[in-house]
DNA sequence: TTGTAGGCGTTATCAT
DNA sequence: ATGATAACGCCTACAA
């Protein structure tokens, strides 16, 4: 039924002119007789013609493509963590909007033979006309590599260097103050944390933001409060048990993820104590679930989709011509409080 | 730095042979002397070679790459739904290590100019060799002409027809079966089901495996009984609702999703009764978050990687000319049993 | 075994 | 305003 694709030497044939002009027609260029242009967009509709994007490529040197590296390191089951996903929304919209489509790269050696491809490779390959990195390990000599390139790149909750790239991520510090801040007017004193996988910048960001406010509040810094994770749940549940052992346990505590908070949630239920009476949790990103939980999740709020349309932001204008944008944009996260840290509903 | 990438010219004038050569020898042919293979490939890694794919899809009609349509139509946050997500990761790890990328479309309007794009010229526009359909209205006509074209399609949980197109779905008659069955041998008579956007196959075989159990059974259909969701929480929620305002409420819920039966978790706490001993519930797919609710959610596992990796397989061997695969993959799904259903820890 | 040359579908630079 | 024509980078007959 649908013929095979035209191309543009066809629609040159049928409408009877060169097929200089008709791809002068189509893509909307002055100097052509209006007459022709009607013609040659009505024949381009009649057949629906679609412009062949491997040859625009070839000679236009861009791709209208935008890469994407999706991993999660350490053994973690990649394209996994809720939270990219509702960033990878966002960036979605964003650059579809600005005439972008999103190549998720999946093949290390893409195409047959050529073994296997670093990012760097991968990335020119496709031709792409920037990247985005996300739960990338910006310390893997490869992303090194591929940082130092010509490709522009931004990195969405990873701090990176280099003239054409750019990082996005939230105000962690902040975040992670806010959390504290918010524990100690509720009354608590002893306030633990739970902090994500430390090789990443979010994690040590809100520890930091963590630590200073304690400090700030003039609370002891102790470091068995401070309980090392990966911002999965099965850390959060280990860190809470470990926490809770303590000779003196903390009746607070602020995880760096809201998995690692569920998983510290179960970890509680499980010693047959209570949340938010016995002890407060506060968690972070405010992942699709976090308000489903028992108790529901209070937690720092992380625009997601806003992270990934600013990386598309910042990567379209990163390509453009456009005036530089800023090193790196970072984005307010908001405290949204539930009932882990606040009064419980049931009771009078 | 890092010099701009070589061509294959480039190689072809440093090892002195011609640019046939090299080809044929980056490629593999037999016809080229192991001396000279040896000396281009060497120099083709040393210069950090990546073969051009959009010059090499222009030649070979080949693009390795994979179209992405992932949309939840009905005015629903696309790219959201958790289920999609698991699935995403089996298609990524299956094409990848079949050599294939992923594009993800995100613009209706590709490139620059020439109007917004239907579902085929978008697939058209960038020569993908198939094209991998989830949660996409299957009766949209644009998806419709998509599905007539010649261009491979594989449905996750979307039933479409034609000769290159396959489905991949889960058994979900057996699994609305088994959902009741065990809800019956727990001695539940009174079980009600909230099903999914009931214009999606899904929703219609759970509903159906539901129905035909419930009849097994020898228990009575009831259409009130019969609460109509979307797949959400939000519906799951009002479902739940509407069923506790019956004259007779039902003692057992099947959800046809794991956010719907989280929704009805919640509803069913705000009537302030208890799961599973007031009423229990079973929900469908097992995301991730299902065993972190309160209590834990009993659901019907959907195998969310192999899902993703039968379409992967299914769409390769269609691509290839390989005999032809069956018309739909079916996958067995199966039952886990957690606290929504069973017995309630605490309590001895 | 290797070189030459045509062509894939576009855009862009010339003339005309 | 339009038509040739040369790239773009690669593959693949066809010759040699």
């Amino acid at each position: 039924m649908t013929s095979a694709r035209p191309t543009i030497k066809e629609l040159a044939r049928l409408s009877g002119v060169s097929v200089g002009t008709v791809s002068r027609a189509l893509n909307g260029y002055t100097d052509v007789s209006a007459e022709t242009r009607e013609r040659v967009v009505r024949l381009a509709r009649e057949l629906d013609y679609t412009p062949a994007a491997a040859a625009r490529t070839l000679v236009t040197e861009r791709s209208h493509v935008i890469g994407l590296f999706l991993d999660t390191g350490e053994g973690h089951p990649d394209v996994q963590h809720p939270f990219f996903h509702e960033v990878l929304a966002g960036l979605k919209d964003m650059l579809g909007a600005a005439g972008f489509d999103l190549l998720l790269f999946a093949s290390e050696q893409p195409g047959n033979g050529y073994g296997p491809h670093s990012y760097l490779k991968r990335a020119r390959h496709h031709h792409v006309d920037g990247v985005v990195l996300m739960g990338t390990d910006a310390s893997d000599p490869e992303v090194e590599r591929l940082l130092r390139s010509e490709v522009a790149c931004v990195g969405v909750d990873m701090s990176i260097g280099g003239a054409n790239n750019r990082s996005v991520m939230s105000d962690n510090v902040a975040g992670g103050a806010l959390a504290v801040r918010h524990l100690a007017e509720l009354g608590h004193t002893r306030i633990a944390t739970i902090t994500g996988l430390i090789e990443t910048a979010p994690a040590r960001d809100r520890l930091r933001g963590y630590r200073e406010e304690i400090q700030r509040l003039g609370l002891a810094y102790r470091d068995d409060y401070v309980a090392y994770g990966d911002y999965y749940v099965d850390s959060g549940s280990a860190g809470m048990e470990a926490l809770l052992a303590l000779e003196e346990p903390p009746t607070a505590v602020f995880a760096a993820s809201d998995l690692m908070a569920a998983g510290a949630l179960g970890a509680i239920g499980r010693a047959q104590l209570r949340v938010p009476d016995d002890v407060a949790v506060v968690g972070f990103d405010d992942i699709g679930f976090a308000a489903l939980t028992e108790p529901p999740l209070t937690t720092m709020r992380q625009d997601k989709p806003g992270l990934g349309a600013a990386a598309g932001e910042v990567l379209v204008s990163l390509i453009g011509d456009e005036p530089d944008p800023q090193a790196a944009v970072t984005l307010p996260v908001e405290l949204v409080v539930r009932g882990s840290t606040a009064g419980h509903g049931e009771q009078p």
